[in-house]
DNA sequence: TTAACTGGAAAA
DNA sequence: TTTCCAGTTAAC
């Protein structure tokens, strides 16, 4: 106050500097009171989606547009507004005359980018999610946008003049393997938007299908967006688009902020709308996407992991009935979410020709049942029936081979020989394991060492390791196969590919199996891949305590069948009467889904069912599930133990009312949140239990 | 962060 | 009944 005045009247000052800053900040702040910014003279109300982190201020917020703002402030940038003394972030999503709210409007603080980041498709999208998953646009609009790099706005656009769309003559003979392919890739051509779930036919052919269906779209003057479990597949398809649809840009979720935000802005700007990536590109914002694609629905990896845990055949599926897009599902294996797809008539399906397939490929079973066993020298010794033998023996004459051998960790690693009861510690009931062959078994949980085990079950005293990794798995057969040249893949050593020439005998756990072929190289023609596949120790994969154990089973095993040279074998070592199995050998991916989904149905099992899941600490979960007020039919299960002083409630509802779920869980959270109560997590329709 | 609102107790 | 205060709630 006195140094202000010293100043005012001109004498001496002791902090000039400070002094002098002190009262032009006075001074605006009096200039500002005194004439209140000009208001935008157009549409001078903006609406904003705060992001406040709170499920009940989850909505959007009206605000005034100062003048300096008009031009800048238009839906989908990124703003800066005060909201209850704070300032924090928000997308204006619309302008505006009026507006609803009655009390006084504050003006934007300020337009932190140009970019319209959010775009109006991609909010309708976001908003249907929000209803559908229980969650916040806030969440979603994590997922959706990512962080701003402001170097990179900056730089300058490079114009690259797109690539006219491929004439169709190009396109001669794909999609043959699918009664409706042709039709739906006219339809696509033709701008039009069917939704489709697609049994792949077996063989590397099934990427080169797809590559027609996006150039297909893209004549119809549309854009594409491909989302496929991981940046292997992103890359092949790449490759195989690069010579019909050459345009196009992968997202690559491992990529820096930086290159992440320029090839966004590439999208957002219509420099490109041929899209492909993993589940974080499911929100890409594609200009006039055509066709949206997922590849392999039923990989864990499409499912997110962050709140509200969308899966991303889910954001696809909001995306194509926002955007009036058509829709693809596709894979090899057909999951029993696509089965519902089918069963619901939202989606036609896309089935195999039978003939088709039957050049392509056989399928058979070694039995590896008790009985064959002991009759059978090889598969007492090495695990693989002499038929297994003999088929790679052969095929190794004539390419490379695969050898799929279940992942460590998938069962207990001990079982009795005789009666293979997994193998439990005497002290603490953990699972017994083999460090090395020649150290005793040794618990894995409290590290007693038994070397005088003897099976509770039939009292035989003989182990065997059911669970052999691809490193052992490897030994033996590099023994068995003398002159093979033994690739392994799996775990954290992954090979993407392999060469195509005889004598190559590749070992790998589900889902690192390597492709035939070269890195940047397409394959030559059908007859490039596998010369015989040959899938180990399937009883185990089936032995899983999982909900979906058998939809994923086949889905493996296909996927390694799949990789396979026209006219090569498959040969699965397993129990000959398992269904999963019988549908592998009859290559029948849709039978074995609506089997599959008939179970969940008698069983109320999703997908059949829907359920949701509430965790949090006992008394959180209590009072939440006071508060929630669930639809008629609704089963409550638990709560349960899950965790650290955690509980787990599963609530249950019948597919039809699996929306009236969601809104109510939707409508507890943004109670839940204006009464500050403790935090429950909530997950609707979670993948598995 | 803060202004507006609520409800309960004290003052009139 | 009015006034005051503390705690709660909405938030543009």
């Amino acid at each position: 106050m006195t140094s202000r005045s010293v100043t005012e009247e001109g004498q001496p000052e002791l902090v000039p500097g400070l002094v002098r800053a002190q009262v032009k900040a006075a001074r605006t702040r009096a200039a500002k009171q005194a004439a209140p910014t000009a208001i935008a003279p157009v549409d001078p109300v903006a609406r904003v989606l705060v992001d406040t982190g709170l499920a009940h201020l989850d909505r959007v917020f009206d605000y005034l547009v100062p003048a300096s703002m008009a031009d800048e402030a238009i839906p989908g940038v990124r703003v800066k507004v005060r909201f209850s003394g704070k300032d924090v972030d928000g997308f204006l999503v619309g302008r505006q005359a009026a507006s609803e709210h009655d009390g006084r409007l504050a003006p934007l603080r300020r337009v932190v980018s140009p970019e319209p980041v959010l775009q109006p498709q991609v909010l309708a999208a976001i908003e249907r999610l929000a209803d559908q998953y229980a969650g916040s646009r806030g969440d979603l609009l994590r997922l959706a946008v990512p962080p701003r790099h402001a170097t990179v706005e900056k730089e300058p656009v490079a114009h690259t003049p797109s690539t006219p769309p491929t004439a169709a003559a190009a396109w001669g003979g794909a999609w043959q393997g699918n009664e409706g392919g042709e039709e739906f890739l006219r339809a696509l051509a033709g701008g039009a938007s069917p939704v489709a779930v697609w049994d792949a036919p077996p063989g590397l052919q099934a990427f080169a299908d797809l590559t027609v269906a996006v150039a297909a779209t893209r004549a119809s003057g549309r854009g594409v967006l491909v989302v496929v479990p991981d940046a292997h597949d992103a890359d092949r398809l790449s490759l195989e688009l690069a010579g019909l649809v050459p345009d196009h840009v992968v997202l690559r979720a491992d990529a820096g902020p930086a290159q992440r935000y320029r090839d966004f802005l590439a999208v957002l700007r219509g420099d490109v709308q041929v899209v492909i990536g993993t589940r974080s590109a499911s929100f890409a914002p594609v200009r006039n996407l055509g066709l949206a694609v997922i590849w392999d629905d039923g990989d864990e990896v499409h499912q997110e992991l962050r709140a509200p845990y969308p899966h991303a055949r889910e954001v696809l599926r909001a995306r194509a009935a926002t955007e009036g897009s058509a829709l693809l599902v596709g894979a090899h294996a057909r999951s029993t979410d696509a089965q519902v797809l089918v069963r619901t008539g939202v989606a036609r399906e896309l089935p195999l020709v039978r003939t088709a397939v039957r050049s392509l490929l056989t399928v058979g079973v070694a039995g590896a049942s008790d009985h064959s066993l002991e009759r059978d020298v090889h598969a007492r010794t090495s695990r693989l029936p002499r038929e297994a033998f003999e088929l790679i023996r052969d095929a190794l004459a004539r390419g490379p081979v695969l050898v799929q051998t279940p992942r460590q960790g998938y069962a207990p690693s001990l079982a009795c020989e005789r009666c293979r009861v997994p193998a439990r510690c005497r002290a603490c009931e953990g699972p017994l394991r083999l460090a090395a062959a020649t150290t005793p078994p040794t618990c894995a949980w409290c590290g007693a060492v038994d070397d005088a085990w003897a099976c509770r079950t039939c009292g035989h005293r003989g182990l065997r390791a059911p669970v052999v990794g691809e490193g052992r798995t490897s030994e033996e057969l590099g023994r068995a196969f003398p002159g093979a040249r033994v690739r392994v893949s799996g775990g954290d050593a992954v090979r993407r590919r392999v060469e195509d020439r005889p004598g190559v005998l590749v070992v790998a756990t589900p889902g690192a199996e390597p492709v035939v072929g070269l890195e940047r190289q397409l394959p030559t023609s059908p007859d490039t891949g596998y010369a015989a596949v040959v899938l180990l120790d399937t009883w185990l994969a089936l032995a899983r305590p999982d909900l979906r154990v058998r939809e994923d089973a086949l889905r493996r095993w296909m996927n390694a069948a799949a990789l396979t040279a026209r006219g090569a074998r498959v040969l699965a070592v397993g129990d000959p009467a398992d269904p999963t199995l019988q549908a592998l050998v009859r290559w029948d991916p849709a039978g074995h889904a609506e089997r599959e989904l008939a179970d969940r149905a008698s069983a109320h099992m999703p997908p059949a069912s829907r359920l949701a899941t509430l965790e949090g600490t006992p008394g959180a979960v209590d009072d939440a599930m006071t508060l929630l007020a669930v639809p008629p039919g609704a089963e409550v299960l638990g709560p349960a133990p899950h965790g650290d002083d955690a509980v787990r409630v599963v609530v249950r509802v019948p597919w039809s009312s699996g929306p009236a779920l969601a809104s109510s869980l939707g409508e507890l959270q943004r109670l839940r949140s204006a009464r500050r109560l403790d935090p429950v997590r909530i997950q609707v329709d979670p993948p598995t239990l």
